[in-house]
RNA sequence: GGACCUGUGGUGCAGCUAGGAGUGCACGCCGGCCUGUCAAGCCGGAGGUCGCGGGUUCAAAUCCCGUCAGGUCCGCCA
């Protein structure tokens, strides 16, 4: 039907009979003898030299029959990949008509989001959601040939699949054949994939559709795709390796540069420095801790087991009003308050403008300087709390007042490892798992499980990307033992263990194999890549924020007689 | 469940603080002119329940209350 592609004729080819096929991105007009069509495919634009009296509209579809022909000299268009040539002697034939489309088919047009996804066939073939899609579909296809060379092998794991009543809340899919029960949509194949590994499949790893009922934000939707993967008899040193060249390939092919190889922090690590279990390392300035300046400070406001501090360079011009509202917002994130010193420089000597600049000593004073390096002209903040509020609210005003947009900047990977096992003590007194229950504690840390679960690290681990987290892992737990300890430590009885996730132990009493796996979000890593703040822009059809599709309608009320086929009967709203 | 931002011809915006006739701008659309344009140009024209409902007022796009939709965030996401 067609020779080529229009974005992809240049000089070389002038003299060439071609015939192109695409939609009328613009025209122009010149009377019944002239007129020029701009002609778009998915590789591009080119000019068509048309008879003026063809009736064309734009987006209709057409087929342009013609020559590749240099421009006239000074014709030529150096905003076009194009633009050195045109197409002559053309012949239109019109394909399809089209109705005028609801906005223009331009990068440039900055549309209401509803109405792009309302239209959003319309929205695909602008050249931005064009190279996004082709970003993923290449960033995919890169993450494939790692692992295939690796030698994992590719293995689907159902969609429906047994509620586990545990993280993240689950899509209920009712059963006609057994009416009353249910199936759910898996938030991950984390069990499928375990037992996989106990089947053999030593090198396990799949592009995955996972689903959680969860609220949407500008990087999670319902669905999501990972690249999710398992191996037996292996370290976590090995599937921090298979992940990094995945990754790494993945990058390279998106961007033409290979990253340089992911360093590596520890939680705790991540947590003193920048105040987040995903930093982002674009940001230069790191927290600091003034422990040594006030750990026997005579000021209540910074009388703390942990003192940290922030500096904002260039900050020190902050007037009161935006102190006042950091100072809230640092209140907000759960701080008892926040000091402030604004640094300045007189005759020689370098000045704290503060309301506790009166009541520190001379010392204090020389040590918040020295500590933070801070310089004339900066600003720095300060929180006295226990160590993780003192850290994280520090990490959170770093971000907010360092933010710059996700693609901006060097791609900084980092591996974050030895998470805590737990996360905190729930209201119940047993603790919470960080990860998931058959995560592997670190192995120095194992014999104070029972005596100090909190102080246990695990062997689990995070990728984080310009301070978004790209997925996690972690060597599992394979041995019977290990596991009851962990499930006594979480407050989960023999009985509750069997019912819920007796399938997998069950499993494990028949030989299963040291194993690890990792999972990471490709929705994410392409927005990133592509520069997107948001995943929607680089997913065919999202939800919107509530969860609709403005295309479909979805979700909508089904037929009652489909409804009292799966025994269904609506209640309440 | 909560906080904040946005909603005005097909699209993007201005108008709202300080109420006075649907007023304006750009693009698009329709018609006309035009043989080298490229975000073509020139002339003319059509197109609107100001998201929806209620209230205040002689008078509401504008002020107040509610509600819906879109977005950002908190909660939530083992």
């Amino acid at each position: 039907m067609r020779t080529g592609l229009c974005g992809e004729l240049g000089v070389d080819d002038v003299g060439t009979k071609v015939r192109l096929c695409g939609w009328v991105a613009r025209r122009r007009e010149h009377g019944e003898h002239l007129a020029f069509v701009d002609l778009r495919d998915r590789s591009g634009i080119v000019q068509c030299v048309v008879d003026g009296s063809v009736e064309l509209r734009n987006e209709y579809v057409v087929a342009v029959s013609g020559v590749v022909r240099r421009r006239p000299e000074g014709m030529e268009n150096p905003s076009l990949l194009t633009g050195e040539v045109e197409i002559g002697d053309c012949t239109v034939e019109v394909l399809a008509a089209a109705e005028p489309p609801p906005f223009h088919v331009e990068d440039r047009t900055d549309v209401d989001e509803a109405v792009r996804l309302r239209h959003r066939y319309v929205d695909l073939r602008r050249p931005r959601m064009q190279a996004n899609l082709r970003l993923r579909a290449a960033v995919v296809s890169a993450i494939r040939r790692a692992m295939e060379r690796e030698e994992f092998c590719e293995v689907e794991t159902p969609l429906l699949w047994s509620p586990t009543p545990e993280g993240a809340r689950e899509f209920a899919v009712p059963s006609r054949l057994h009416r009353g029960d249910f199936y759910v949509l898996p938030q991950s194949p984390q069990i499928a994939k375990q037992l996989l590994m106990v089947g053999g499949f030593d090198r396990y790893y799949q592009i995955a559709r996972c689903l959680r009922d969860e609220d949407l934000r500008a990087d999670r939707q319902f669905e999501f795709t990972q690249l999710d993967m398992e191996a037996s008899f292996v370290t976590q040193d090995d599937v921090l390796g298979f992940v990094s060249e995945a990754v790494l390939d993945a990058a390279q092919c998106a961007t033409g540069e290979r990253p340089p190889p992911i360093e590596r922090m520890t939680w705790a690590e991540a947590l003193d420095r920048y105040g987040t279990d995903k930093p982002d390392l674009r940001i230069e300035t790191e927290l600091v801790d003034l422990g040594e300046a006030f750990g026997s400070t005579e000021v209540r406001a910074l009388s703390a087991p942990s003192v940290k501090g922030l500096r904002i360079p260039g900050g020190g011009g902050t007037s009161r009003a935006g102190l006042d509202a950091l100072g809230e917002r640092a209140r907000a994130l759960g701080a008892k308050g926040l000091a402030w010193f604004r640094v300045a420089e007189s005759d020689g000597a370098t000045t704290l403008d503060s309301p506790l600049a009166r009541v520190l000593s001379d010392a204090e004073r020389d040590a918040l300087v020295r500590v933070s390096a801070a310089a004339p002209g900066d600003l720095v903040l300060a929180v006295a709390d226990d160590h993780r509020t003192a850290c994280t609210v520090l990490g959170q005003l770093r971000v907010e007042l360092g933010a710059r947009p996700v693609g901006e900047g060097p791609h900084r990977y980092v591996w974050v490892v030895e998470f805590p096992l737990f996360e905190t003590v729930s209201a119940d007194g047993h603790p919470v798992p960080a990860h998931h229950p058959f995560t592997m504690p670190h192995p120095e840390d194992i014999d104070r499980m029972e005596t100090d679960p909190l102080s246990v690290r695990s062997q689990a681990y995070d990728l984080v990307l310009n301070g978004w987290e790209l997925g996690s892992g972690s060597v599992r737990i394979h041995r019977a033992d290990i596991q009851a300890r962990v499930f006594k430590a979480l407050g989960i009885s023999d009985e509750d263990a069997e019912a819920r996730f007796g399938f997998l132990t069950g499993a494990f009493r028949f030989g299963a194999p040291p194993h690890a796996g990792f999972a990471f979000g490709i929705d994410r890593l392409v927005a990133v890549l592509a520069g997107e703040e948001s995943i929607r822009e680089v997913i065919a059809f999202p939800k919107t924020q509530s969860g609709a599709d403005p295309l479909t309608g979805a979700p909508k009320p089904l037929p009652a007689s489909s409804l009292a086929e799966l025994g269904i009967r609506i209640v309440g709203g």
